[in-house]
DNA sequence: CTTGACACAGAACGTCTGTTCGTGTATATT
DNA sequence: AATATACACGAACAGACGTTCTGTGTCAAG
């Protein structure tokens, strides 16, 4: 019996190049050559590669413009979504958050709820991805000095968090205690009138504050980064 | 003597070959080549289009792939604000890596080598201003369990990494130890025949190994991202 | 078995494209 | 006047790049 159907769907090699194709012009900012796609889709021959552009192109995929180098565009992504070009298409896919200052053993400089407080000299990009929907009231600080090792926070890295004065249980919180004049980064748990603040390193034993007056919640953690480069020691 | 350094403006020409660029971009997908900037900028030499494109690039109103057909984006419109059209964009300021897998005790799972590797299903996305130039051959880890918390790594953290079979001193890498058969996170140091493993939490003491054949260099650690949600305990 | 469509590799070919170099022409500087 | 500098042209060259042709292997239909 005769299989009428033509209208098969794309086959793997078909979608790796789709890919390769948005994921180099998201890159480039130019789209790329038969030869590129080749090696990166693992097709050695140019021919095989125009190949299947030519049915991406019938299955109008993809554009195209002959004898021009790197005269294609794309059209759908492999999904099948309409793609748009630029690497964000209207939302941001990250956001620039702004480094406040340092944060060591006592002090933390912060730019109060200081709002309308864009310096882009000084900022982290960050994926959108990686920080929850709400993405307001938030900064960042560079961790000074080894005082929150036990928050399993090095030297440099780079906390962000947002703007808080009260957390809920579970959340990790920058905390000042205003007896010992310290600021440490802990999971806070309420349990009836006192505050157990709990290391991140589970090797390390919590510490219970009886005197709520003592404790100034800072900010909730929201991600730490670490940049792994040159040495410590 | 007057510097040499003028703050000049665009001339003319430097303004109808963003015009034209732009133009182009939208009109296309895809950059033009010199010779048809040429011939809508009614500049008839390439090496005079050549000329300017040199100075655009160095006032960073665009950047060049040298050697590369089309390999030019723009980053900045004639009248200065940030090139985000719908025909395209700058380039990608983060990328997607993919998440390889998990990296407990004693094992990794690996890609091998193998390149041309991308699976969009699961990536972690890292703005480029927090990895090196080269984003060739990185990969991602989810840490699972607390085996690395000497290195201050913890359980759920991602570990960017790069493929490595070696590495230099001050370098924080994946290694395996074949004698105990577990992977670690140590930046590696070697003193003469022997390579001390230094833990990044400067309160522990570093180990020693003595058979170069017992370690395994899997990879160059980058980044460690964790991102501080849900409670441990 | 033969046929033919299909997927693929490799090489050859010609065009496209960026680069370089020699030259020319204004304008300003010494 | 002599020299330096910025701007401009066109030709030539070397690679990059798309196209095309030949050949190979697979697989299912006839």
């Amino acid at each position: 019996m005769m299989m009428a159907r033509k209208k098969k769907g794309l086959s793997d090699r078909h979608l790796k190049i789709l890919e390769v194709m948005q994921k180099y012009q998201d890159e480039n900012g130019y789209p790329p050559s038969i030869r590129e796609i080749g090696r990166q889709a693992k097709i050695s021959s140019t021919s095989v590669v125009n190949y299947y552009l030519d049915q991406l192109e019938e299955a109008e995929y993809i554009e195209r413009d002959r004898k021009v180098s790197r005269g294609m565009r794309l059209l759908k992504t492999a999904n099948g979504e309409p793609f748009e070009l630029g690497g964000d298409g209207g939302v941001e896919t990250f956001v620039t958050i702004p480094l406040a200052g340092r944060i060591g053993a006592g002090i933390m400089a912060l730019p109060a709820s200081d709002f309308a407080y864009f310096d882009e000299s000084t900022g982290v990009d960050v994926a959108r991805s990686l920080l929850p929907e709400d993405t307001a009231d938030i900064f960042a600080v560079e961790v000074d000095g080894d005082s929150m090792i036990d928050a399993m926070i090095n030297d440099g890295d780079i906390v962000v968090m947002r703007h808080a004065k009260d957390a809920r249980n579970g959340e990790m919180v920058a905390v000042r205690l205003a007896d010992d004049d310290t600021m440490t980064l802990k999971y806070f748990y309420k349990e009836g009138s006192r505050v157990r603040l709990q290391p991140a390193n589970p090797t390390m034993e919590p510490i219970f504050v009886d005197n709520p007056k003592n404790l100034e919640i800072q900010g909730k953690v929201l991600l730490v980064i670490r940049q792994v480069g040159a040495s410590p020691i």
